[in-house]
DNA sequence: AGCTCATATGAATTCATATTCATATGAGCT
DNA sequence: AGCTCATATGAATATGAATTCATATGAGCT
């Protein structure tokens, strides 16, 4: 079951997977490096298994990939979702969404 | 009952406004030049009422602004949200929405 | 194999949102 | 004032999505 990738009832649906205050953090947390998903619930405090279904459901939209590591899952922005040039923007077809780049400290 | 404006929180919500097939569509109807609702109405085939309703949502949100001409009614996307260079943004605080410019036949 | 840590899943419930339908409002016209 | 066109509103219902809780899976360790 393929999602037509350009079409506005695609990009509204993966629209309202963004659209959601934990899965916007989510994204914020793994656009400029993969976390576990332990990593991540250290940042966003909600039930384990909530984290859980939101991440299954950005998965499910095509946003995100996860990849095991050991014990641990690791988490990601799917690559065909961001603009190549510009690492902050989530391409959704009809529309495409622009996050600015948040200062990281530089001491890690 | 002012929003804080870049709040994630009113980020998310003008997202969550945005993300329905309807109101995109909407969007996209006004974003060049403003419309009336039957205008609006011609293109996109839904119950006057429910179109109603979806413009009031988007009004509520600060999205599109509508102002009376004669027995009909105007809407605009509200130029708060329009990033001033490029007109085929919307900024949302957290994240700006790019769409991409159309072409309109230039018979008009 | 049995234990623990990390993550996922399913079903039940709660909460939010879209849709419908009937009706109201507001402006222009006769 | 009464009529019509254009749009808005409210309440009822239907649909969908988030949250919770209990439990399952999967990997590494002893």
């Amino acid at each position: 079951m393929k999602k037509s990738k350009n079409s506005i009832k695609n990009c509204v649906h993966q629209l309202k997977v963004l659209a959601d205050e934990t899965r916007m953090m989510i994204i914020q947390e793994i656009i400029e490096e993969s976390k576990t998903v332990s990593q991540i619930n250290q940042k966003i405090l909600v039930e384990q298994s909530l984290l859980s279904h939101h991440l299954k459901i950005l998965r499910d939209a095509g946003l995100v990939f996860s990849e095991r590591n050991g014990k641990s899952v690791l988490y990601q922005t799917s690559p065909e979702i961001l603009s190549n040039s510009q690492a902050q923007t989530i391409n959704l077809g009809c529309c495409s969404l622009n996050f600015p780049k948040k200062n990281k400290d530089l001491s890690k």
